[in-house]
DNA sequence: CTAGGGGTTCGAGTGTACTCTAAGTCAAGA
DNA sequence: TCTTGACTTAGAGTACACTCGAACCCCTAG
């Protein structure tokens, strides 16, 4: 697989790509005849992997320090493992806040909501509000009752 | 409360409060006689639902589109709902794709302890595994059943 | 045989969100 | 009075992760 090719099945650009080489995130490709890059598929694994860590925040020195011990043979296991679990713990930690500002997100939306049934009572000659059309669907009225009373911010 | 206070309550560098309220994040503070930012408690409500947004993923030009519409009165109300709507989905959808790399972290961390498991039983002589001192001991055996292998990555 | 579409390298440029420096003003305590 | 420390501004610098440009090489189809 030519470097073009690679990356049109991963998404990523061909500068991209060069660049994870350059930095040691990628191992340096085999060459075909002519000099070219030329990959098997076991990238596509390692690449998908990678992505996994990057859309989890893992920062790239952190991947290059994985990516290094990897290249460094089965004994590395324990150390890649501790990296791996501390980075897991980060983001359950992330993954919690996250949840947490979703409550607060759908508490200050429905304050809005609750506002604008209110205005809409008070003047009836309204048509039913130009915003409503339900946007994917998906769980509109999703009010986690807690406090339900968001402060006005 | 002057600037070096707000920054305390806050965790925010002072730099950091006089580039947002430059930016427009943060509404022109009142002045004291001698010219200084004298801020009153609202502004902690407002900061408090910035880093919501920020640890939430909002590119700092959309929470002043935000800002901009919440100085502009309440008639804004509806396009502010209508942004934090579909921030939430954006969050939604992260949060989804943060929870299934979870369970892939997980299952590559539990090769690898199966790796080590099995690599001690070849060789009893070794001490009860130097890496395994439970960090922060929760949910330590937390493999999530789904197909236990994890590619050789 | 030539145009097109790949490939190569090195190094510079971009966008985001800060983060800090420089040079100065001002108020209060020793 | 002098020092200390907090404040002011404009603007430069930083870290991260790409992203692209320039200048070049090489293979294949028309």
């Amino acid at each position: 697989m030519k470097i073009g090719e690679l990356g049109k099945r991963t998404g990523l650009s061909v500068h991209t790509i060069r660049y994870y080489e350059r930095i040691g995130l990628l191992p340096p490709a085999d060459r075909d005849a002519s000099g070219q890059r030329d990959y098997d598929g076991s990238v596509l694994v390692w690449i998908g992997f990678l992505e996994r860590l990057k859309t989890t925040g893992m920062p790239i020195r952190e991947m290059l320090r994985y990516a290094e011990l990897r290249t460094k043979g089965d004994h590395t296991g324990p150390e890649r493992r501790e990296i791996l679990e501390m980075h897991r713990d980060r983001v359950r930690a992330h993954l919690a806040d996250l949840q947490a500002s979703l409550l607060v997100l759908d508490t200050k939306i429905d304050t809005y909501v609750d506002l604008e049934k209110r205005t809409r009572k008070h003047d009836d000659t309204r048509p039913p509000s130009p915003g409503n059309r339900s946007r994917a669907g998906k769980q509109t009225g999703s009010r986690n009752k807690i406090g339900t009373r968001a402060a006005r911010t």
